[in-house]
DNA sequence: TATTATACTGTACATATATTCAGTATTTTT
DNA sequence: AAAAATACTGAATATATGTACAGTATAATA
């Protein structure tokens, strides 16, 4: 399978969301609608890049006719490990790190995900963020403006906000007025996104 | 659930085998072809019929806007439902709530739990608990102070801090400055605990 | 440097599809 | 005995939807 962009991953993320949520495939209307698009024909050439590339099938002239080749899909549950945010030098996912497994399906939440961020401190509360909670995390790179993301700044992991301000400028934000915003000069600083949230667990 | 008749089960059957093969439900006029009807109709009335005994979701004016309602269920999971945080004169966990069932294992919180009900407001919101979040509620009355309760007072269901003042007076805590306490008299006022929240899902 | 792939907007149109209406007939429920 | 639900055929139609065509622009590749 040939290397997929940024753009049809988002695609990609679109349909299967929206196949979850109503329990078909989405129009090429729908696919604009979802990610913001304003022709139908900008659904309809990823659509193509996608079904070339071999990660959707189409079914000509047929309404809705798509459907997901890879689908993973045993509804079967999967051990996912927990990973305490550490804070200083050592990188996430690191074995040491591991605090146990959790037991939940494949497909609970919206996105797949590879892991469970155990969350230290406050600076996300406004986001309904406590400590303790385990942030569902999936591993990606491509995040959007707005998203929850674990980023590490300098052997260093949060969870902020993301938003890129430039091509070369991103800003991390927290939700919690305690806390500053971080302005991310991607030159000069090391920033590396280790995934965003899909969702979050918390058991009191 | 009603009662399903024999050609019913006959397209339900059709609608699952077809969505397996395909990904995306079938239309009218497949269901006839599969079935052998000669008239989209005959699929249309079948369909409503689905429907209306709760089957089957039918988006309205959407090609192929067939859901399948019961979901496959897995071996040691359990499938929860998800009540609506109903407002006034409702009573939960009518079965008109239940917005729809949840795959989830047994165990998957601290304590076992009978639903999931959808927070609506921000009214526990500095305790990490906002709109859209899903309280995995457990049923019963005993809870102590500082746990976090489903209560119905005068037929209106809220999610607050429970807090015994004396032997009969409660105390009902929200979790934002905008909302004031509401003090309780067991002996003028009517309060049923529904439950008490033993965990919480967001999902993105 | 030319070509291809990516990433869109915007318009247009044939057809795929849901859905209504008019019938007929049998069975079940009230 | 009447009403409602079930189980169809057949025709008609508004609209939902795929898809082609005409552009523009940038990045990647050969």
């Amino acid at each position: 399978m040939k290397e997929i962009t940024s753009q049809q991953q988002r695609v990609l993320d679109c349909i299967q969301i929206y196949l979850k949520k109503t329990g078909f495939p989405p129009t090429r209307a729908d696919i604009c609608k979802e990610l913001g698009f304003k022709s139908p024909n900008s659904a309809e050439t990823h659509l193509r890049a996608l079904e070339k590339k071999g990660f959707i099938s189409i079914e000509s002239g047929t309404s809705r006719g798509i459907s997901v080749n890879n689908q993973n899909y045993s509804s079967s549950d999967d051990e996912y490990p927990v990973i305490g945010l550490v804070a200083a030098g050592s990188p996430t996912l690191a074995e040491e790190n591991i605090e146990r497994m959790i037991n939940c399906p494949k497909s609970f939440f919206e996105s797949d995900f590879d892991y469970f961020l155990k969350v230290r401190g406050l600076s996300m509360k406004d986001a309904g963020i406590m400590e303790d909670d385990l942030i569902a995390v999936k591993k990606t790179t491509d995040v959007k403006d707005g998203d929850i993301v674990i980023a590490r700044l300098e052997d260093e992991v949060t969870v902020k906000f993301f938003y890129r301000k430039s091509s070369n400028i991103v800003e991390l934000e927290p939700a919690n007025d305690n806390f500053d915003n971080i302005l991310v000069n991607l030159e000069s600083d090391q920033l590396h996104i280790e995934g965003k949230s899909v969702g979050l667990l918390r058991r009191n």
